[in-house]
DNA sequence: GCGAGAGGTCAACACCTGTTGACTTCGGCC
DNA sequence: GGCCGAAGTCAACAGGTGTTGACCTCTCGC
């Protein structure tokens, strides 16, 4: 199998623990997922769970921080921020079926719980908005806030309501669509219309 | 005070208790929401909130159709929907201390647990998206999706997640670069940028 | 007056949750 | 060989959940 790491290393508890989490969190909210469905993954105890990771919150928080070093799409936005940024959720959103769904994924689906909150508001802020808004000029966060509010409600409704709208057809116009509003959001040059 | 309904009528229990329902639900997610909360708020014992509504997910679909059914801020977007919607979306969130928060409290809070979506995406596609397409030109639907998709990601970002950039400062320049995302989502003519 | 039924309460059930303490098993070090 | 700690398991606790059946209480129609 293709493991995310070593193929030859048997992956020892803790690390399967770790991925099973991500691939919970990501496709269930925090309330909703339980630390037995975690072990039952991992093919672990559930005290142990517990035991390896202290408590639900800690291990919530190791996996946020897991994905979101995994992935740092923001390191090479290149020339036109808006286009990259659209082409990244909209294909990511496309690989539900498999178990990584990207950030966008572990983060809206536990927006609601306080406990999972606390984690994600400072993870959003400094590992989104933050390093977003370096990239640009005046205003910058404020922007870049609107940009993040702009994808992560095209991935709620395309992957938890699941919007056939946004679900159907081949991507190219809804992504232009998509990449005509950052575009306009991060004050790059206006589209033609 | 002054009720919704008439100021005389001292509000029989099951309508009491679908308020507090609409209050808690506004706040907090539906799997967060106990029933023993809101048969405190409405100061009645929790048997009968079951009693009256037969199941937590019955008086939760009840909760969202009766916000629904009083805010139809799609009813009069003038000529200028994009500035309409923005500045609706940036005045109601800006009522978080009182009780009403909106369509899109109710919304954002509980789109995580299942048992909620299957509610609130009938809900989205038939109160939200498909009237707002009737308003449009051609590619009406996915235009919609975008612009609920920015307007609830907004919404999240304020106020779920309570990014400062979007909670701080004279909403004057915020609610316009909003206005100006929507404008082009939508389709109307360009803003000067 | 009196039965009936709506409006409402009380206590409990069955289930699920995160968490914990005691126990076992296994590999490496002296 | 024997110890020791890490890795892992087992059973149980304490608390919270939605839900239910039996019960009370008041008002209205006859």
């Amino acid at each position: 199998m293709t493991k995310t790491r070593d193929s030859s290393a048997p992956a020892s508890g803790r690390e399967r623990i770790l991925e099973a989490a991500v691939g919970r969190f990501s496709r269930q909210s925090y309330d909703q997922t339980g630390l037995r469905e975690i072990a039952a993954d991992a093919g672990v105890d559930v005290a142990y769970v517990h035991r390896a990771f202290g408590s639900k919150e800690q291990l919530f928080h190791a996996a946020v921080k897991r994905v979101m070093q995994t992935e740092k799409f923001l390191d090479d936005l290149g020339t036109d921020p808006a286009r990259m940024l659209a082409a990244h959720v909209v294909s990511k959103s496309k690989a539900d079926a498999g178990c990584e769904a990207g950030p966008m994924g572990i983060l809206i689906h536990s927006l609601t719980s306080p406990k999972a909150a606390a984690v994600l508001r400072a993870v959003v802020i400094e590992d989104f908005v933050a390093p977003l808004g370096t990239q640009l000029d005046a205003n910058a966060t404020q922007r870049a806030a609107l940009a993040a509010a702009l994808l992560m409600g095209f991935s709620i409704l395309r992957d938890v309501l699941e919007l056939p709208v946004l679900t159907e057809g081949p991507g190219g116009s809804l992504e232009r669509g998509l990449a005509d509003a950052l575009a306009v959001v991060l004050g790059q040059t206006k589209p033609e219309i």
